[in-house]
DNA sequence: AATCGTTTTTAGACAAGACTAAAAATATAT
DNA sequence: ATATATTTTTAGTCTTGTCTAAAAACGATT
């Protein structure tokens, strides 16, 4: 059986891993975590022990084929509840982590399918993340950096990077939602801020608001 | 915070002492949740610290005012859930218990009024017990135990008190459930067991089955 | 290659929740 | 009322997952 525990390691070295093939750091995984680094030599440890992560002292982890299907099958679990969420119990896409953290660690495959056939087996979840299927994979994530655009292209909202409350808060503020149509208007070297359009409004938007929309052509 | 063990150990001191309003033995807890009687006289120590329990040493355990709402919510959570897996994700009623033991220790106050009301605040879960509302409050049960029934009368199938896998497959068998009326034909003095009748069908249920159904007229 | 700073691991401690075995309190029976 | 049986509690241990403090390994610099 793997616990809540192993299974909160688990996703975040499969996040931590995505980035770079390189093997993750004990403190990488301690500083996202919030632990300190001695818990994640003992955790990880133990996830080796289990067949789940491979782990040379001093070199850091990578999960094994078996802890990298453990893990996209708990991501799974949190995308569709988060989903279910925000379309069927009225929640905001800036309330459904917390939740959905909780969510992601009740076991059975039962619940799980099921919950992804009523929710009409849906690909991303409200942020734009891939939802993984059964065997743990999903479709590459094909939208672009919103700044990698030229102006005057227009595209689709399709991913926010950074799915923290504040931010989704900020994006709420300014009417802007996945789904919407945005055309690039202009972009200004002296603070690398971009002009944008959508249906219903022209507004400025700082370079690091720019950074964590993903666009979809 | 209330652990999710504590939770548990409200649960079961709730259930318990709902017959009869004396104070509840050790032992009947440590035996109903499958656990030892020393692992009961710790939790309850620790219960009755939080001022979610009346323990008196050697005496039993009932439950404060606080302890009874926090096991009612708790039991609340459980049956919603039933029935959300029972009705939306195609749970039969013999699967669910599994499954709610889990989902009733997620915490989110929002999650449970928006599951009710995505449910159309609904009285009875699957097995036709009552559902709590927000404030721990219930309408009394008001069926009466087949057994009860004279020879002749009908009313119609509202509760059944074993909600075990065992008992709900043989209603599932059997064609029985929640909502089918049934007429009482025949009482048999040799064995205690009953003629019914429903809609589709007549047969004979043992007094022991009998024991389990409740009528409401 | 020796040193300094950083990262990682080890060793030992703690809290929660469970257990076993033994002691204490209560209940029952003669 | 005393002995016996049962129930409950206490005392001490274990596991899981965390922590702190100290030791060890790494790696960058000279």
């Amino acid at each position: 059986m793997v616990t809540r525990s192993e299974e909160n390691y688990l996703k975040t070295i499969y996040h931590l891993g995505k980035q770079g093939t390189i093997a993750v750091s004990t403190n990488a995984i301690a500083e996202k975590m919030e632990t300190k680094a001695s818990s994640v030599t003992d955790m990880v440890k133990k996830l080796a022990e289990k067949n789940l992560a491979n782990y040379i002292k001093y070199q850091g982890v990578t999960l094994t084929n078996e802890g990298r299907l453990a893990a996209a099958l708990v991501i799974r679990k949190h995308r569709l509840w988060e989903l279910f969420l925000v379309e069927k119990l009225n929640f905001s896409w800036d309330e459904v982590h917390e939740v959905a953290e909780q969510l992601e660690h009740i076991k059975s495959l039962k619940l799980v399918n099921e919950l992804d056939a009523f929710l009409g087996y849906p690909t991303h979840d409200p942020h734009g993340d891939p939802i993984p299927d059964k065997d743990g994979n999903y479709s590459p994530i094909n939208s672009v950096n919103i700044l990698d655009l030229d102006t005057g292209k227009e595209g689709i909202l399709a991913f926010v990077k950074d799915s923290s409350d504040v931010f989704l808060k900020y994006l709420n503020k300014n009417n802007l939602a996945l789904g919407d149509t945005i055309k690039v208007l202009d972009f200004e070297p002296f603070d690398n801020s971009l002009t944008i359009e959508t249906k219903t409004q022209k507004m400025i938007i700082s370079n690091e608001v720019a950074q964590n929309l993903y666009i979809s052509l």
